[in-house]
DNA sequence: CTTGACCCTCACGTAACGTCCGGTTTTACC
DNA sequence: GGTAAAACCGGACGTTACGTGAGGGTCAAG
């Protein structure tokens, strides 16, 4: 009950370089061969191949299968585990770039402006990564903090998660003109510090000491890079208080 | 105001191996070299730099860097759009495989057991995926769409993908048992039966008619080895109805 | 004139094979 | 028994984006 190669191949879906490959890094090296160095494959080769393909199906590399099936002291659970881990991790990542890139306003963008945009996109990740990892929470008292998680109920995790993408977005813009080096007072820039002084009422809900104590918290740690657009914002806004001045 | 290759790493944040692989694959050859052949960058070089760090940072592969950097008539919106759909293949199969592995009861599996379970699982994949390229959608009156509707609102998204997800668990064990060869009159099998019936129930709401419809759609198109599972539960689900025979 | 920092060109390794090549062996048919 | 097709063999390059040496020039400072 010996198989050939191709015969091997046909049963299991697998090419016969594949099976090759697999003789050459150890992974199934078939226990005879024919005098004339033909590999002879047996039914155990059969089943131990079948449990290779299970393995790889669940996107396991060659190597720790190699090392799975060949020291019996290993536990599924851990291996599995550690596997769901990595692929979780690498998943986060995938789903992560994907959103930056979703959010990159392309339309009518020619290549050097959408390469400034994505560079700025960029740029915003970091700074809001920096921004968590240094921990800018704002402290809130108690009364705070109730009226917040009001609002949050009141106005619905729906809206929540849009204006939470929109932060990004308009600070991509923002960023942008300030590289650019449009003025603060530029109609655009004032429409933007519209929009953003709408995202920050929609959270505080108005309320002005909760507003004060997120500047200053962010004021605080924030990173430079952060400190120069939110300075910048800052100056417009002044100017939206005063609308015909 | 020429760049040697160390200066640019450092101000690009790059290796010099990775600026001399560069190089080598024509992505960013230096225009000079000096009489013993070192290279020498321009500024332009180094903007340039900076374009192919942006759309690296986006994930774009590197030759096709090279093309839309040096084929200037390529549209932003073309090539970005294209990258997301490939990105969100690639994500689509990632989530779908973490999800399997999750679904997989490793616990206290020894690794001929879990090899068999990912098999099993994989089998079920098969199967859904043929059925669903197939077309197994039943043929509900306008009547009967309704009354689903309704019990999709009264039962909750929530709950509703609960049960989508217990489905190819269940379908997992079941199919287990059946290679097994398990008796479908086994305590086990039946009580698999028991969890199979209560989901039909909860989809149909307990109407014979939508029930019967549903069966009798699956078991037209459905593929040879998922007939083969329907008519082993079938067995056990007729069992249940009589208890105590 | 030497030392250290910087530069150069090979060239192998990575993951999992696909593809092509030139050369045997087996198998089927006459 | 001869021949031709089918199957098999090992070798080697290609893929992606570099890391990591090996072995050897170049250049400024001391």
């Amino acid at each position: 009950m010996k198989l050939r190669i191709g015969e091997l191949a046909r049963r299991t879906g697998l090419t016969v370089r594949t099976l090759r490959h697999y003789d050459e890094i150890g992974l199934l090296t078939p226990g005879e061969r024919t005098d004339s160095e033909h590999r002879l494959y047996s039914e155990a080769d059969l089943r131990t191949l079948q449990q290779i393909q299970s393995l790889k199906a669940i996107g396991l590399p060659l190597g720790q299968i190699r090392t799975v099936l060949q020291t019996p002291g290993h536990d599924p659970q851990r291996v599995i585990g550690e596997h769901i881990r990595v692929l979780e991790e690498e998943l986060e990542r995938q789903r992560a770039l994907l959103e930056r890139l979703k959010r990159l306003d392309v339309r009518g963008a020619s290549w050097p402006d959408l390469l400034e945009v994505i560079r700025m996109s960029e740029k915003v990740d970091r700074m809001l990564e920096t921004a968590r990892r240094v921990g800018v929470e704002p402290k809130f008292d108690d009364e705070q903090k109730r009226y917040l998680e009001e609002r949050r109920v009141a106005v619905g995790e729906a809206r929540i998660k849009e204006v939470e993408e929109a932060w990004p977005r308009l600070m991509d813009e923002v960023l942008r003109e300030m590289e650019a080096g449009t003025s603060a007072m530029d109609p655009r820039v004032l429409e933007l510090a519209r929009r953003w002084r709408d995202l920050v009422a929609e959270f505080t809900g108005g309320r002005q000491d909760i507003g004060g104590a997120l500047n200053e918290s962010y004021q605080r740690n924030m990173p430079p890079e952060m400190q120069a657009m939110w300075s910048y914002i800052g100056e417009a806004m002044k100017v939206l208080d005063v609308p015909e001045a």
